[in-house]
DNA sequence: AACAAATATTTTGTAAGCAATTTAATTGTT
DNA sequence: AACAATTAAATTGCTTACAAAATATTTGTT
């Protein structure tokens, strides 16, 4: 039996916290977007792949899935859903048959304008300074490293 | 139509990546749980959920609900699981049959002793020490009572 | 060329998460 | 007491999220 005292209990407790704080965090800013991201149409995760995809076009899956930390088992029925509202499309690759490239078709270069508007919304919530903002997010970066190199 | 400059752009872009950063934190954190909580026989969901009754016993389902921030129709589901896992009881409160009561099993509360070994996996593959911890933890919780007030 | 190993995506099954609706019980007002 | 308004849970429908298995293609080895 590890002979671990109250302060050790304590101290531990705060990790449970820490990710408890993580965890809610993520459903209030869901909260947030949900009503800027409703007019276009989009999820959170689809609003998160249009970002990719406005940055690069043609794209295939497993990249879109390193860049958003998502397996193909979520992004292929997102996909196919952002497909039937003809703002992608999917073909396989010729090269490679085994790819699936993601394309924006005209309708979805053209939501990106739409879009514009959501940061701002999404910055006033927050209602941190640039700074902080900035730090807060390398903090969060930081450690989600540390936890993939540990877990997955 | 505003008149918005490059560096408008580049801060509220930061709002997106810092949203991003949480959501992303969110998901690594999981998968540090999930081999924790597999041998527990929970997810982090209802490991919130029995951490919430070890601390205190026979609460409504409205009171867990204020606490971890999700509502009655992620809770009922979650709840019967639990019940059918045979770690927790449900029942119509006497005094107001509107609220059902939760109360923790035998098994429910001899749980709590395995799940002591959580914290240790966390605490360690966060690599951070506990001053950071505190800090950061309290920063999101701030943000995250600042969005709330926003959006819902 | 034959065939094993690795790779990319899809499929299946389970569990969140939330909006909107429904049901039932309680409270407030007249 | 009658009845509207509020409240607590449960239900329905849709969208993530991921493990595990299946499918198809490519690469590596002999």
């Amino acid at each position: 039996m590890p002979n671990r005292n109250a302060d050790d209990d304590a101290l531990l407790a705060l990790s449970n916290q820490l990710c408890f704080a993580v965890y809610s965090t993520a459903l209030a800013f869901n909260g947030v977007y949900k009503p800027l991201l409703d007019g276009l149409g989009l999820t959170y995760p689809q609003y998160l792949v249009m970002l990719v995809l406005w940055e690069r076009d043609d794209v295939p899956v497993k990249d879109i899935g390193q860049l958003l930390h998502l397996d193909s088992g979520t992004l292929t029925p997102l996909l196919k859903r952002l497909e039937s509202a003809g703002l992608v499309s999917r073909q396989r690759s010729a090269r490679d048959e085994r790819q699936v490239r993601i394309t924006l078709t005209e309708a979805g270069r053209a939501l990106r304008e739409r879009a514009k508007a959501v940061p701002q919304g999404i910055f006033a919530a927050c209602g941190l300074s640039a700074p902080t903002l900035l730090k807060l997010k390398d903090e969060l970066i930081a450690l989600r490293d540390r936890l993939d190199a540990t877990g997955g």
